[in-house]
DNA sequence: CACGTTAGTGTAATTTTGACACGAAGATAG
DNA sequence: CTATCTTCGTGTCAAAATTACACTAACGTG
């Protein structure tokens, strides 16, 4: 910005709205999942949305999009990683609207009971089987999954994922979920454990099978 | 955005400006150096800032980086990625301005005339030695050239940098220009010709020593 | 034709990655 | 109480990728 021919340059043309959507994933029954909102009014009635909101005059981005996170979807979120601006003219029919795309991961024990204060309705999506999306909301859903895999190979990004304590097969399988590639089991263990990320603790998990080892980040 | 309260929400605050800068890097005298344009106006008036300007209403942000890099440095630019966000809300003091970061490469046999039509003047500075910039240009710049450190070692994006033909030698010390590292000569070749991306010409680059073969882009 | 300068080349050591199988521990059911 | 079922937890070896390393070749110049 800001390098152009006249002071008021700014004003020759009108400014479009400014938003953040918010692609806030988890794991629920084994699947990768997508926190979505219904739409209570047009245009797109009745289809489903990402969270988001528009830009308030004394809010950075990140900002905008935690606010909006909480108050659409009663969602406390962790790391907020933008991931894309989305800015196709005719993207929304009514206005010209720029947004601006955060990805976000829940761990799976605070699935809260989508008390989403202003929304009609939140509820958790499986991203293999999404309803129709408002906007161009299942682009942004695509690249938000696209920006996950690529950090999820290479960054303990995942963790994120997790719950409080947890242990090493269920780490793997939500490593092998959103990467959809089976990881070998000693190689896997051997990784994580080295990365020194991970603190063991004494407790175990138990079951109708040998116990397993219980972790928790360091 | 898009799933908010009420359909007029979009006009409950005023809208920020939205603009684009791009960052755009060249080799010049063996030194990284990035494309500034000298601000003929207040605020920040003869500080000098990154190319960029205001999305207008018929354009995504792209075409609009593209446009200003055109109209205000006369750079036809190759090919321009996203970097980041810029929006706090103080970071121009006339108006709430949201600016979206490019990136670019610029070969360093298209390094034109410096013709900017708009600006005042344009000139390459080395990153190393940067004037007074304006706005939050500074913090811009330096998010840049992470981004562009980062993915030098990971893609090809630095044959971007190099002329239509150039020795291999040339073409690491690009590479050492840029992550700040130096190479072995015999890995780098390896590296490099192994890749696929490299066609041998007939012609060889003279000087008082042996002669070095010439190569380029597939 | 001797010297200065940069170009060009291969191999061995090390590190990293990937493949692979079985005994251990506890729950449950008969 | 013992047999069975299920998941846990562990180490080694081969292959591949990466790194380190030094000399001869070719040309220009004086």
């Amino acid at each position: 910005m800001s390098t152009h021919e006249d002071g008021s340059f700014t004003y020759r043309y009108p400014h479009p709205a400014v938003a953040t959507d918010i692609a806030i994933f988890t794991l629920r029954e084994g699947r990768l999942a997508v926190l979505l909102i219904e739409r209570g009014e047009e245009p797109f009635q009745g289809d489903w949305a990402l969270p988001g909101g528009f830009l308030r005059p004394d809010e950075d981005l990140i900002s905008c999009a935690r606010r909006e996170l909480c108050e659409e979807a009663g969602v406390e979120a962790p790391l907020l990683r933008q991931f894309g601006v989305f800015s196709a003219p005719d993207r929304d029919p009514r206005d010209r609207v720029i947004s601006v795309a955060y990805l976000a991961l829940l761990s799976s024990d605070r699935l809260k009971p989508q008390a989403g204060s202003d929304a009609a309705d939140a509820r958790w999506f499986a991203v293999a089987d999404l309803p129709a999306l408002a906007f161009d909301h299942r682009q942004i859903v695509e690249a938000a999954l696209a920006a996950l895999r690529s950090v999820a190979e290479a960054t303990d990004i995942l963790l994120d994922l997790m719950p409080a304590r947890f242990t090493l097969t269920r780490l793997q399988a939500a490593y092998e979920i959103v990467t959809s590639q089976v990881a070998d089991k000693r190689n896997f263990r051997a990784r994580v454990l080295e990365s020194g990320l991970l603190q063991e603790t004494e407790d175990m998990e138990r079951g109708p099978h040998r116990p397993a080892r219980i972790y928790r980040r360091v």
